[in-house]
DNA sequence: GTCTATACCTCGATAGAC
DNA sequence: GTCTATCGAGGTATAGAC
């Protein structure tokens, strides 16, 4: 693996653990089994640079898990609720040490980097676009859709947030639970769309 | 106002803007026009222990935004969804540079300060039982309203969390849609118990 | 309780050899 | 492209006078 891909690596994994501002170059380089120099190298941006690299990868990741889980239920609603459950085990694999990078990233970048800010952005569209995608294949309308994957994204980095601090599983899947009645709600509102409440 | 009050205050409102690493002692007593010494003589503790009052004080202030929000709507599906429209009222205000300090400073202290996360942790479940006593007085069961307020910190947070990254209010306003949806869905579940699916 | 001054460390970033 | 060495700034925390 190239030098440039373990800093890509090692970065997101410690952007998942303790965030951006909480860790250093040095520790970075010394993960990867670099130094300072090639890091700038590779990136002359500096950390702010390898920070959206970093983003980009560990976001990619969490598409993947997301992926995994929509593909796997053939009901949307198990589907989407899947997405939770699959996250609560991932995270409960490290005790709640990892997390979503971007939560944390995102927030510490808001009026600080809006280099940073943009990249959190860009990631969090591309996850409500692929739930829309999921929930408009389950027969939902495709403005309804793109609004209820924007909640589904809050719920999960809510309920992920409200895991990691309560160090157990119970947020994730009590939003797993909840997550299905929001989708079933959206595919009856589908085959009677005359009803408004 | 005394030099403790203004620390707290001070570090409370820097937290919001930039979370708890990127928050430095120098500029909490630059802020509150204070020492570093007469800091350390209120808080012997340090930063951590001036943070964990500065959390206490701004859950606090949170926690207001929910009781008026709560107390506001007669009905209990449009007092949960005002805590969704109130809360961007009050970002907005400040374009979004400040936010819900709870949220960073618990994903920073993950792994990193036990007593960060635990103060975190408390207050945040004192929002919850907020909720879900105003979701009782509106009819649901004790248990059921337990979980509902659960998800529907998960929802403020994960929304906030996306209007603070896009710089707009979508989030959250879609956010606010959602959780009228799924507090109507729980009453009507109430009325019909034997239902499940 | 609050002041001035500072100790000691780690930060991000760079220089220059190879 | 990667190494060693280091810069200047800023971090947390403390000392000692008042």
């Amino acid at each position: 693996m190239s030098t440039r891909e373990r800093l890509v690596r090692e970065t997101a994994a410690l952007l998942e653990r303790k965030g951006y501002q909480a860790t250093g170059i040095k520790e970075i380089v010394r993960a990867a089994g670099a130094t300072p120099s090639s890091l700038y190298h590779h990136f002359p941006g500096g950390k702010q640079e390898l920070a959206v690299a970093a983003l980009g990868h560990a976001g990619e990741r969490f598409a993947d898990l997301l992926r995994g889980a929509l593909a796997r239920e053939p009901d949307v609603d198990a589907a989407v609720a899947a997405c939770a459950t699959d996250l609560a085990d991932d995270l409960a694999a490290t005790d709640w040490a990892d997390g979503c990078p971007v939560a944390v990233t995102a927030l510490e970048s808001v009026g600080d980097s809006p280099l940073l800010r943009t990249a959190a952005a860009d990631i969090l569209r591309g996850w409500r676009e692929l739930i829309a995608a999921r929930l408009r294949a389950g027969g939902i309308d495709a403005d309804a859709a793109i609004d209820l994957a924007c909640t589904v994204v809050s719920i999960l980095e809510g309920a992920e947030l409200q895991s990691r601090v309560t160090a157990g599983p119970g947020a994730l899947h009590t939003a797993a639970t909840h997550l299905s009645w929001l989708v079933r709600g959206a595919v009856r509102a589908e085959s009677a769309p005359a009803r408004s409440g």
